[in-house]
DNA sequence: AGCAGAAATTGACCCAAATCAAATGACCGT
DNA sequence: ACGGTCATTTGATTTGGGTCAATTTCTGCT
């Protein structure tokens, strides 16, 4: 792959795949810092299905995702699991400053990561600010992300939960394609039953029938078992139990 | 309050009762940086049950827990809620960049925070690598927090919800006490039957039921209704579900 | 001490989602 | 077209935790 590391603010470059055209790492980073990070980068993929890392393996990098989707999942011993994060292109995976990975991460397509050695990367956030300052907004964001989950899992049911799932990824795929989230949308359920009910802490059968119940409802249309149209955006957002925004502030 | 400001590694001034002391914000100040901190900074009280932050309130400041423990909850409109967040002395409130809260922030005890004006805290983050350093790893543990409470709430029974509140009621005392998390063991609840049930997303008549079934079955021992003894904490761990180290990886 | 109000327990009943079990559909290579 | 595998749907039944409704136990308060 070619590597442009000059400094214009938007330089398209390998780095500029992970890091600049999403909202990634390294946005602000000047030239120099950036042909820093070219030096300890190495690109990875995987297959649908592969698992990346799991719990308690020695992490020798950090990454970000570049294309395709992956899931983190938390499994107790006797294999009840739970879905725990969903890391979409332009997610920052790994933890600075952690040797064992904590969690079992998945990929759920084909991905292809960008991935920093770790001792390294770890040093040179010591040195640049904004490398730490970025990555804290990212994982504010997360964690908001993650409290939102909480009140999904803890508090809705169902049907909320099914609608909840389908809305968000309805917004993000708006978010990407600069659509407005209005009237008729359409899009692909990137995660299989199973991987719907680890996210939402049901169990498949139970995700099968709710989308059954709002197809049979006239709330979403499907073609296929995994495209998805949404005749009437407000409607899910209603069954979401969400309020209006859908639960996006900032 | 008497302020002293002079720069020793571990001075003992205001500032440090909430960011030296404590594992938070400004550990590795330096005396210029702390002086700073000292002019945005003043302390607030609240009684237990009193609100401190309505979600959707203007934030002018970002805060420090000093004493007292607080909870963040989210409310659907139909008054259901879940607590997303405890938070503890050493917690850190709010976020930086945000105007507005997304949560609210309730006194389950009196509490005394130590807060900085918003907008020069945002300057001076600018300015000093190692408070969005600080910052980013305290946010990185309650991520974790948040995934693990993730995994109990999507996952768990109720009785092993409760045992894992317990347990880790049970391992934050033995840390702040710096005892083992050895055999004997004893403290009180910091929360009402109810806040234990927006906590693990269960009802109050459950929590009191499996609590009554937990003492029941010899695995803690109540003395009063807040009072706890913990005879056997491997039991408790086991009732949990947890693996056997209590879920603390790091 | 005695009373009022809140917090907590306990009981009876019900229902949403889990479990167990089959049937159907989609996609693959041959 | 033909099995074979895997994903999904649908049905029948069970059950854990919710709901509704009394008590009982704490905690101030005067």
């Amino acid at each position: 792959m070619t590597v442009s590391t000059d400094a214009l603010p938007f330089a398209v470059s390998d780095c500029g795949d992970c890091t600049i055209r999403h909202r990634a790492v390294c946005a602000r980073c000047s030239g120099e810092e950036l042909a820093e990070l070219e030096k300890i980068k190495f690109y990875r993929t995987y297959e649908a299905g592969q698992t990346i890392v799991w719990a308690g393996d020695q992490m020798e990098f950090v990454a970000s995702v570049v294309t395709g989707i992956a899931t983190i999942t938390q499994t107790m011993e006797d294999g009840r699991t739970q879905m725990v994060g969903l890391l979409l292109p332009s997610d920052f995976v790994g933890r600075p400053g952690r040797e064992v990975a904590a969690y079992t991460i998945t990929a759920t397509t084909n991905v292809l990561m960008c991935c920093f050695r770790r001792k390294p990367f770890e040093k040179m956030m010591e040195r640049t600010p904004h490398l730490a300052q970025r990555l804290l907004q990212m994982t504010l964001d997360e964690l908001d992300a993650a409290r939102e989950w909480m009140l999904l899992l803890g508090r809705k049911t169902a049907r909320e939960k099914i609608a909840s799932l389908l809305s968000i990824i309805a917004q993000r795929n708006a978010a990407l394609q600069l659509r407005k989230p209005a009237d008729q949308m359409t899009f692909d359920l990137p995660l299989t039953r199973e991987a719907m009910a680890d996210y939402l802490g049901l169990t498949l059968e139970t995700v099968s029938r709710q989308i059954s119940a709002l197809r049979r409802d006239g709330v979403i249309v499907l073609d296929g078992k995994r495209h998805v149209t949404v005749p009437d955006m407000d409607k899910l957002l209603l069954e979401a139990g969400d309020d209006s925004d859908g639960g996006f502030f900032n």
